[in-house]
DNA sequence: CGCCTGTTTGACGACAGTCAAATTAGGTGG
DNA sequence: CCACCTAATTTGACTGTCGTCAAACAGGCG
């Protein structure tokens, strides 16, 4: 299930993290610390364990029989992953970056009544993203899906702060193609139209970008109203 | 908030539907009996209530500034819309058939454990179809689209019973566009196709269709492994 | 320095969108 | 029950965005 060469380590139970003492402390729980691009799981894994992550960042992703990969989501610090309505896991996972992950006995859920509560929270919020992702695959262009992403990257980075401070992004041109359903050509072509129309700045490192202007970024990404 | 003509009753508490006599009595879940195409919420609306369906559908949708509409869920009964994580509803909701609703204040949900259990556990499958939706979204032609569509109704109704009983969809063509993030058009063309090709038959009434070979149609959808 | 991987650019084609018109269904009133 | 009106669906012709195939380019590391 894991990766055979990644690092697994057990900590303190949760009492530790959030200093509540309610929670049973069965060791349930434990951090693992992986590296860039391992697994977290596959589908077909029995779905008898869940995620949170408590730095860094992973892709949740569906591969179709024929190849064609869609991330279903990116969960970032704070976010819950691996959570199944299923006995076993439909999607994937692995890690975007070197990332901490806190992993909970799916079991436990029906147990813990602050599992629950905190679950449920997540949840919502995820729900929403998951909501927002629908309306980039569903109706907007690649142009507006591309600074959508950009424009929540940004968000998530640098607060509201209004800050032009570089964007690092988090993944390859193929993860943010299969992440937004486009081709990697796609999105080459859109970064380097967004470019040339100044709409944002590409390091020297391609995965550094810089947005000099946020609100009309987020213009064109037709944030909602 | 809700369409003026609606009609509105209030019904016993939850011990009355589930037995649960843990749960306070408290007047704060009602049950909405709405007749077909009413509204529920619309975004920008306080998100104070949120609901269960208890029979019928509900669609939650998002429209973007130049009319673009993209239907992010379509909520069956035992399904739960209009939880957020904001302050406000960040989409619409409205029945797609006469349906019965059962809503919930949200600041219920940080008093009742009970509330909390049975919320993770729908949002956990609702979660799942999204992340199934995305894969549609992002990574399927329309045809795929539409028989995906037509195989997740067809199970919905059918159980996993292989009759070959007509699948009513609740849905008019312009609406089956928006959830699968096509034109009407294309829809319409592509249901011609699949009847061409014997793959579905549609009956006199439109939104009436049945599946000679559930098995053929599931190839034709692409389901993942 | 040379290989490998990831990115960029180009030429071309196809799937789905747009615009428009014809056809059908559903509902209302005579 | 039928005529009529409106809304929904269907079909057609054409266009455009994005996918496909292919090749060039850049960067990291032994």
């Amino acid at each position: 299930m894991f990766d055979q060469a990644q690092s697994l380590e057990t900590f303190g139970t949760m009492r530790d993290a959030y200093g509540d003492s309610r929670v049973s402390p069965a060791p349930t729980n434990k951090l693992l610390k992986l590296a860039k691009h391992r697994r977290v799981f596959l589908a077909g894994d029995p779905a008898d364990r869940f995620f949170e992550v408590e730095s860094g960042a992973v892709m949740v992703y569906r591969i179709l029989d024929d190849g064609r990969r869609q991330l279903v989501e990116v969960v970032f610090a704070g976010g819950i992953c691996g959570l199944s309505a299923d006995e076993l896991h439909e999607s994937c996972c692995e890690t975007l970056m070197p990332s901490v992950l806190r992993s909970f006995k799916s079991s436990e859920l029906a147990r813990s009544d602050w599992l629950r509560a905190r679950v449920v929270e997540r949840l919502q919020v995820q729900l929403s993203a998951l909501h927002d992702h629908a309306v980039s695959l569903g109706r907007k262009t690649a142009e507006e899906r591309v600074c959508t992403l950009i424009v929540r990257l940004q968000e998530l980075e640098h607060g509201d702060a209004k800050a032009t401070e570089a964007v690092a992004l988090p993944m390859s041109r193929g993860e943010i193609a299969d992440y937004l359903g486009l081709t990697l050509e796609t999105v080459c072509r859109t970064f380097a139209d967004l470019a040339r129309r100044k709409l944002v700045e590409i390091g020297a490192t391609k995965s550094e970008i810089k947005v000099p202007n946020l609100g009309r970024l987020r213009l064109a990404a037709c944030c909602d109203a």
